[in-house]
DNA sequence: GGAAATTGTGGGAAATTGTGGGAAAATTTT
DNA sequence: AAAATTTTCCCACAATTTCCCACAATTTCC
């Protein structure tokens, strides 16, 4: 089963929907039940997890040691952001208002397959971040991927 | 079935009750029968258990020992401040005085979703906590899930 | 190429949620 | 036993969220 990939520039309405794009809906398995579980992620931008997916790291989590002081401190950074929702009858998901900010997203979003999850950016920090990888991407990948 | 997750500041009222946020309470199963059980947490907050995690608790309680000293002091702290209380018609539970000192909140509660269970924080101190965690998260992160 | 279905966008109505407070019931104190 | 306090249950209100419908643009299919 491939996963998601591609990107699209969708609109955010004033109740802070987002529709995901249909090629991206139809990666997702039926396990998923048409949930998403939004968080906040890397660099600044929205992770956004099929519901099976996120499963398996809520696994991962509860195999942590919840006796441990560091392990506490950790998940509860974790579970703090993130947020179930449904996708509605026209493919849209609500997102809370405090993802949004965190991610600098006002009226429209770019949204990006990245093989397990969505990642929703506000496409003005999408561009410069990639500006500042861009130089060293070579270099990166070849550091990255090279045996 | 996943756990509870989010985050939710709400106020307490003057009676000591805090609202459980609607997304967290779908998250009990129905075995809880509406039921909580609020008691002393880690790190100066509460945590409350739906009904059924509880039970599991206490089973994990009643295995200790106890004719160990150490067990017994144990098992005597956990116990002291654990009180059970229903959901009201409007998704709150009143919250002993004690419990609310405990955890210093005053009119305004942090609600966070941690799997199994709640934890109700003092926004204030909860900020101070995750101040204090010196490392910052995506170190946290790169260390506890790093295969 | 054109008809039909699907997709992305917006907004209104209805239901739910969070908050506060009042009255009744139970408990404790005098 | 009466008074005072606490607890429980109920109602009201504003704000938010959910659900539903409309419409234009695009894509799909024959």
């Amino acid at each position: 089963m491939p996963g998601f990939k591609g990107q699209a520039t969708y609109s955010v309405d004033g109740k802070g929907r987002i529709a995901i794009p249909s090629r991206m809906r139809i990666c997702m398995s039926p396990e998923a039940h048409n949930t998403l579980v939004a968080t906040r992620g890397f660099e600044q931008c929205i992770f956004v997890y099929p519901l099976d997916e996120w499963m398996e790291i809520e696994e991962q989590i509860s195999a942590l040691n919840p006796y441990s002081h560091k392990h506490r401190a950790f998940i509860r950074r974790f579970m703090r952001w993130a947020d179930e929702v449904t996708i509605d009858a026209k493919g849209r998901i609500p997102l809370q208002r405090p993802l949004l900010e965190y991610a600098g997203i006002e009226k429209t979003s770019l949204i990006l397959g990245n093989q397990k999850y969505l990642e929703i950016w506000d496409p003005q920090r999408f561009d410069d971040y990639l500006e500042a990888e861009e130089a060293d991407y070579e270099t990166l990948a070849a550091e990255v991927m090279g045996s």
